[in-house]
RNA sequence: GUCCCCGUAGCUCAGCCGGAUAGAGCACAGGAUUCCUAAUCCUGGGGUCGCAGGUUCGAAUCCUGCCGGGGACGCCA
C-alpha cells in the first residue's frame, strides 16, 4: 500500500462529502491537491494542502476550508488526530496499529514491496551503453550502464513493461578504421612486422586478440586481397569479437539487455529509405544551405547545399544534414531510423541515456522522434556526467591514446559489481562523479555501499542469532503472523513510518526518472535502522532479543525482518545483490 | 554568438511538476562499548540556497535578466 495515495483517496472523498453537502462548488480541479509526509515530523504522519490548492476557486479562505474539511476527515478510518496548522495545512496523524500492520504487510510483500502499478504495464524502451564496438568498456561506459539499468529496473518496479536495448554502432568510418587497425594486428599475427601503429588507427593491445583469431581463422588467405574485398571480412569479424567482450562485461556488471539493435542492419534493410519517404510525405525535407556556426568555426568551413531536416519546425535550433557529401547517410540519420524502429515496435515511450557530451543533441533527436511518430511517441533522455577515477585521493589519469584507460572489467575486478553500481548511483545522473578506487571498499559511514550492506548484514545477524537462542520463535515468512502490538517505542514507529516511504520513493523516482533516489533512500533507512540497534544499547529493554519476553521479541523480529526486505526490495531495483554478512 | 547542465554549511552533496523553522555525510568539539558486529550511535556549533527582479497566500524549487563554472554547436559516433 502506498500510505500517500491511499490519504489522498480518503482526502478527496471528504471534499466529494463536502460537495454534495453544498459547502464545495462542483467540479473543482483537484489535480494540485497533495498529501504527503510533513518535513517535520512533529507537524505528524501525513499533511495535505487541499485546502490551500482549493481556497481560491472555492471562493473560501483557506482556514476555513480547512476546518471544514478536517472536520470530515477526523471521521476516517486510522485517522488519530487531525489539525489545521499554518496557512492552512491539515496535518493528520495516523494510530499506532496502522503503521504496524504496515509491517505485516511488507512481509508478505517480501522482495515485491514497493511494487507500483503507476506504469499500468505501459511500454517503456530503456537504451543505454551503446558505446561503439571498438575496444572494450572503460569506466566511462560503466556509468551509463548503471544509470540505465537500474532507470529500467526501477520503471519495472513502478509497473512499467520495459525494454533494455543496446544500440551497435557498426556502421560508419569509425567501424571502418576499426578494420584496418585490426587487419594490421593480421598481419602481425602472421608473422609481419608492423612498427608503430600509425595515426589515426587504433593502437589498443586489445586488437592483437582480434588479429590472432583472424589469422587463426582464415589463414593467410587476406594478405594479397584488396582493401574493397577483406574490409568488409574484417571488420564483420571484428565487431562480431568485441561485442562478445562487451557483453560479457555488461554481463559481469549485471547488465543484460535483451535487444541489440545493429545500425548497419537496419541501414542496409532500407530503414533510413523509409525515413526519407516518410520526412518526404510531410514535407520536412529539403536543399538549403546552413549558416556556418559561430564562435569556433571550422577552417575547412565553406557554404554548401544540403539535404536538410526541418527540425525547427519541432522545437529545434537548426534545421539537421540528413547526407553527407559523400552521399551516405549521416548517424542522424541512422538514428532516426532506429527511433522509428523502436516506435514500430509499439514504444511510445522512449528513453536514451547518453553521456553529457552528446547534450547538443537532445533537441534534435526529440524533434526527430516527434516528426516522425506525429507527436504519438515521446522521447526522454537521461544525460550522464563524466566519473573522476581517483585512488586514495590521487586522480588516475586516462587517455585513450596513451592505451592508459581503465577498462570496465579492471574496475569490476578491483571493487565488486556491487560497489560499481551503488557508487554509480552516489550523484543524480547530470552532476559529475568522484569514483575513489580506496573509499568506496573503506568500512565507515563515509561508505554508502557499505552502510547499507552494514544494515542488511546486521538484520541478518538478529535473525540468525534469534534462530539459535530461542528456536522456538516463527522465523521468516511466518513472522508476518506475530502480534505486533509490542512495537511501541518512538524510535521502532519512525523506523516503520521510514519504510512505508517506500513505495512513494518508488512512484517518485521512476516518475523523474532518477534511480540515484534509489540509493539516497536505502542511505536513510539503513540510517534508521542503526539508530535502533544503537538504541538497545543504551537502554537493555529496546534490544531485540528478550530471551524472558518471547511475545515482544517476536514482535521485533518481525519489524527487522521487515527493514532486511525493504533495503533488499531497494538493492534489487538499482542491481545490487544484498550481503549476509560483511567480513 | 546560440543552446544545454551546474552554482545550497569550511569540504562533498541531497532536497526542485512551490508548502510550514532548508537537510545529510565529512571535518571540528564533546559523549556512549560486560551487550544482537562501537565497522555503529547520540549531542553541539556552523547558511545573504550565486545576484537582482517577477508570479504566488507561500519561492532553494517556477519565469526573466545578469555573474561565475562546465559542455555542445555542417558531412564524429
Amino acid at each position: 500500500m502506498n500510505v500517500f495515495n491511499y490519504f489522498r483517496g480518503v482526502v478527496e472523498t471528504a471534499l466529494d462529502e463536502l460537495v454534495a453537502a453544498g459547502r464545495l462548488p462542483k467540479g473543482l480541479d483537484t489535480a494540485k491537491v497533495t498529501v504527503e509526509p510533513p518535513r517535520d515530523p512533529s507537524h505528524g504522519d501525513l499533511s495535505t494542502n487541499a485546502a490551500m490548492v482549493l481556497a481560491k476557486p472555492a471562493g473560501l479562505k483557506p482556514r476555513e476550508l480547512a476546518e471544514g474539511l478536517a472536520e470530515r476527515l477526523r471521521g476516517a478510518g486510522s485517522v488519530e488526530t487531525v489539525e489545521v496548522a499554518g496557512p492552512g495545512f491539515i496535518n493528520l496523524r495516523l494510530a499506532d496499529d496502522f503503521w504496524r500492520a504496515r509491517v505485516a504487510e511488507i512481509l508478505r510483500a517480501g522482495l515485491h514491496y514497493g511494487r507500483s502499478d503507476l506504469g499500468a504495464g505501459q511500454k517503456v524502451n530503456v537504451e543505454y551503453v551503446s558505446a561503439n564496438p571498438t575496444g572494450p568498456l572503460t569506466v566511462g561506459h560503466a556509468r551509463g550502464a548503471v544509470v540505465g539499468d537500474a532507470l529500467a529496473g526501477l520503471l519495472e518496479k513502478a509497473g512499467f513493461a520495459v525494454a533494455r536495448e543496446y544500440y551497435i554502432n557498426d556502421a560508419g568510418a569509425q567501424v571502418d578504421t576499426l578494420a584496418r587497425s585490426a587487419y594490421l594486428r593480421y598481419r602481425e599475427a602472421l608473422g609481419e612486422e608492423i612498427g608503430e601503429i600509425p595515426p589515426g588507427m587504433y593502437p589498443g593491445d586489445y586488437l592483437k586478440e582480434v588479429g590472432g583469431a583472424l589469422a587463426e581463422r582464415d589463414g593467410p588467405r587476406w594478405l594479397e586481397a584488396d582493401e574493397t574485398d577483406w574490409l568488409p571480412v574484417v571488420r564483420g569479424f571484428a565487431i562480431d569479437l568485441l561485442m562478445r567482450q562487451v557483453k560479457r562485461d555488461l554481463h559481469a556488471l549485471g547488465v543484460n539487455q535483451s535487444v541489440f539493435t545493429s545500425e548497419r542492419s537496419l541501414v542496409e534493410a532500407g530503414a533510413v529509405d523509409e525515413v526519407m519517404r516518410t520526412l518526404e510525405a510531410r514535407d520536412l525535407v529539403y536543399i538549403g544551405v546552413l549558416e556556418p556556426p559561430k564562435g569556433k568555426k571550422p577552417e575547412d568551413w565553406e557554404p554548401r547545399p544540403q539535404t536538410l531536416f526541418r527540425a525547427t519546425a519541432f522545437g529545434d535550433d537548426v534545421d539537421r544534414p540528413l547526407r553527407k557529401s559523400d552521399g551516405s547517410w549521416t548517424y542522424f540519420a541512422n538514428d532516426m531510423a532506429y527511433h522509428l524502429d523502436k516506435f514500430r515496435r509499439g514504444f511510445h515511450r522512449q528513453i536514451d541515456v547518453w553521456g553529457a557530451d552528446h547534450g547538443g543533441y537532445v533537441k534534435r533527436m526529440q524533434a526527430a522522434v516527434r516528426a516522425l511518430t506525429e507527436e504519438q511517441a515521446r522521447l526522454e533522455i537521461v544525460l550522464c556526467q563524466l566519473v573522476k577515477l581517483s585512488k586514495g585521493g590521487i586522480e588516475v589519469k586516462m587517455s585513450k591514446r596513451s592505451g592508459s584507460f581503465v577498462t570496465l572489467r579492471e574496475l569490476i575486478e578491483e571493487v565488486g559489481a556491487g560497489v560499481v553500481r551503488f557508487v554509480m548511483l552516489t550523484r543524480k545522473s547530470d552532476a559529475q562523479l568522484d569514483f575513489d578506487l580506496e573509499k568506496v571498499l573503506e568500512q565507515s559511514r563515509d561508505n554508502p555501499v557499505f552502510y547499507v550492506q552494514y544494515a542488511h548484514a546486521r538484520c541478518r545477524s538478529v535473525l540468525r542469532h534469534a534462530a539459535e537462542a530461542m528456536p522456538h520463535l516463527p522465523q521468516g515468512p511466518t513472522l508476518a503472523q506475530v502480534g505486533l502490538a509490542g512495537l511501541t517505542d518512538s524510535a521502532e514507529l519512525a523506523l516503520i513510518k521510514q519504510m512505508a516511504h517506500w513505495p512513494r520513493v518508488v512512484e517518485q523516482a521512476a516518475f523523474a526518472c532518477e534511480p540515484h533516489r534509489v540509493a539516497f533512500y536505502l542511505y536513510d533507512l539503513a540510517s534508521g535502522f542503526h539508530a535502533l540497534w544503537t538504541k538497545g544499547k543504551d537502554d537493555a529493554s529496546l534490544r531485540f532479543l528478550l530471551e524472558e519476553d518471547p511475545e515482544l521479541t517476536a514482535a521485533r523480529l518481525a519489524l527487522v525482518e521487515a527493514v532486511r526486505a525493504t533495503i533488499a526490495s531497494g538493492l534489487q531495483v538499482i542491481g545490487v545483490q544484498p550481503v549476509e554478512e560483511l567480513r
